[in-house]
DNA sequence: TGTACATCAGTGAACGCGCGTTCACTGATGTAC
DNA sequence: TGTACATCAGTGAACGCGCGTTCACTGATGTAC
């Protein structure tokens, strides 16, 4: 099922580059958002022309599609590697809820991208359907475990309680109102947690 | 402190072309995003050329500007307008939840416009800031009649739930999940209203 | 070890498009006498 | 009631800009014998 990639040297150059215009594309999109993502632009800042471009990605769609996946991915692993089924299910959900606040902290303008405003124009590709309910597994895992009654409703007040906070904060709209935003986060943890109502 | 208006037959005429551009601009805010707004566009739709739309706008900020603070002023008088003195606080509370939801679902791109990704490169005055303020005034208030400790963080919390829910549901992203949204809803309204944890 | 060939990354010119904004102007509308 | 004048909405041409995307091409790199 896996892809068989080709790996000669050409391959892994051609990986490089890859790499490196996603990493542009992100700076992009941190300072004009995801609309503001440019093939042309990215490829003066890498002192190419425009039309180079078009032998990594077929057009401007499918590179904010892989970008969209890469990140989906992203959140995903970080929200899986810091639980462990030893622990207890309430202490798996306040890591879960740590790992899915870091990353998010750490890179904003990604986390928009997945949960935001959605981008104009631009349809999400069924893999990150499925990619965004990966993320949710481990939610319904541990509230399964912890013996709720409906995990899956459980877990989606947790997710949206999370995203309350997280979004509000990322896209500034708590600014000058004196909130203390990591307590506020902590503080929805532990009302999710609790009894369901 | 109000502005003088003029109001001969001109300063009408004046009004209502202000009104029919504002009209295409949301059309077109739903249609492609705020980033994707264009006075050239509108008035190409409105049957005239562009240049003219400048005796009605300084720039294309500007009109951005005005459908920002008419959007908060609209929600403001939305939630203001359903809540009576003479109610119990906690109906207050359900009533200001209905008509922010009312509102929001009635106007998707406009809630998103004010609370969700901020359009890049654009900075909001500072009247934006009062009129977040002042819708959060009624909610602070019923809190402070319940005999809430700390009526703001209550109100905070409040908000960050009615959000989590309504900005990832008016952004599709509940999509194929099968939940049903509007009771999700109603249950986070209970729960912020309920005890602080 | 050396040569011939195939692959393929990148270029440069070009396409049509839409954008915000300016400027000098025309001509209709409202106002003052 | 009629005329002269001021106001001002809207036009048309133009500016410089950036975008996605195509195409025929050059030349370096890797591969097969």
């Amino acid at each position: 099922m896996v892809e068989q990639e080709p790996s000669g040297p050409r391959a892994r150059y051609r990986q490089q580059v890859k790499a490196e215009v996603k990493t542009h594309a992100w700076q992009q999109i941190a300072d004009a958002g995801a609309s503001g993502l440019s093939l042309k632009a990215i490829a003066t800042q890498m002192g190419m022309t425009a039309p180079a471009l078009y032998r990594y990605f077929a057009n401007r769609d499918e590179l904010l599609t892989e970008l969209i996946l890469t990140a989906y991915r992203q959140l995903a692993e970080a929200v899986e590697a810091d639980v462990s089924d030893a622990d207890p299910p309430e202490q798996q959900l306040r890591r879960i809820a740590a790992a899915f606040r870091q990353w998010s902290v750490s890179h904003p303008h990604r986390y928009l991208l997945l949960y935001g405003t959605p981008v104009p124009g631009y349809a999400a590709p069924p893999e990150a359907t499925t990619l965004a309910t990966r993320i949710f597994r481990p939610l319904v895992n541990a509230f399964d475990r912890a013996g709720a009654a409906d995990a899956f409703a459980r877990s989606v007040v947790f997710w949206t309680r999370l995203h309350g906070v997280l979004s509000l904060d990322l896209a500034g709209h708590f600014t000058g109102m004196g909130i203390d935003t990591e307590r506020l986060y902590d503080d929805e943890v532990n009302s999710a947690i609790a009894a369901p109502e």
